[in-house]
DNA sequence: TCCTGGATAGAGCGCTCGTTCTAGTGAGGC
DNA sequence: GCCTCACTAGAACGAGCGCTCTATCCAGGA
């Protein structure tokens, strides 16, 4: 018999965390690195340490309403990595690409796995799981938000700090899976440095 | 009976094409709309007008040879785009912006369903199908490489026209997942005039 | 002590997946 | 006329999918 109320077989760090959290992020981990059709909810929920009666217990609407919660998870994850990347320096520039700097050197501890958490899900629902879709809307409109802050901050005008979030968003969303791809940090490091002179230029 | 040799359900302007043409060719769609494992074979042999037994015999190495065969097929349609979005000008700047606005006008037109056509299958097939991969990492250089041609042409050298192919061909990538999720031309057209600016200040 | 209800557990359902297999068709060489 | 072989056609298979269902467990209240 297994333990009650608590299995022992899951990753030291999330012992003692509830089902449900543990469900959620084995779930947002396993959609980010394999998309949402490509991951079965059995894998999830062994990857978590549940059974299949917990994951419908706690997610009744199935495979979308976990596909949903796991969104917004990766969306929090996501833009606390942001945050803590644009914190390291006053400087929106150098903020900027130190933000790459972080996200490359993640991307390569993860052997290549872990990149944005919504892109691969957002672009396999697309238009087919309106849910779904939305939660993704929100978590790029989100990661644009904290990014447009930090320029407010620094000095921009309202239109400025937006356009420049739009494109440092994009272009850094875009490297990421470029560098995942060829399994190199250039893409992402490059980008950053592009990105911090674009902000000079328009300073 | 069907008609002997060919068949007349699929798009009038496929007619006369060979099977294993309009395959790939449904392939690549499907692929780049729903992802890699969101498309069954099934479907793809039905919206190219073929049968199971055709698409074996074309790919006896089933989905996955496929797969690549499709994403080739992705890579030179996207590469064609690419020339002739840049080719609107002769100034690299405003030849970038207006590959954008291209990108966006073909987003637009699809009802936002045709994006990137390797993207989505990349990522879900990270690191897990390594003939797949390395079609995706060859049709992300060809396309760099488009861009850097044109860069070098303009008189950049040859360390910078590579960097800044890198740099814009990632913010197009993302700006264009960025506007098939928010369902707005806005995200490419922001990106390619602040690609424009970059541009001019490097030159 | 018994009851209640949130949480756990996993067998089993119908279905679709990728793939295999055999049968059949017809244009072109001899 | 007939043989050949590239190609078409689709039934059938095992595996795995998302999901449902019933049974069980156990902490806390009465």
């Amino acid at each position: 018999m297994k333990t009650k109320t608590q299995d022992v077989s899951t990753s030291p760090a999330e012992a003692g965390i509830g089902t449900r959290e543990r469900v959620v992020r084995a779930a947002s981990r396993l959609f980010q690195r394999q998309g949402y059709e490509g991951t079965g909810i059995k894998l999830i929920a062994q990857e978590a340490g549940a059974t299949l009666g917990s994951v419908y217990h706690f997610f009744p609407g199935g495979k979308e309403e976990l596909a949903v919660a796991a969104i917004q998870y990766g969306d929090r994850e996501f833009a606390d990595m942001l945050s803590a990347g644009l914190a390291g320096s006053d400087d929106p520039a150098d903020a900027v690409e130190n933000c790459a700097r972080v996200l490359a050197t993640a991307l390569r501890e993860s052997d290549w796995a872990d990149g944005c958490p919504v892109t691969a899900t957002a672009l396999e629902t697309l238009g087919r799981t309106p849910p779904i879709q939305q939660a993704c809307s929100e978590a790029l409109r989100n990661w644009q938000e904290v990014l447009a802050v930090k320029f407010r901050d620094s000095g921009f005008g309202d239109e400025d700090a937006e356009e420049l979030a739009c494109t440092v968003l994009s272009a850094l969303e875009g490297a990421e899976v470029s560098s995942q791809v060829f399994r190199s940090e250039e893409p992402l490091l490059t980008t950053g440095r592009s990105m911090a002179q674009l902000i000079r230029a328009r300073s």
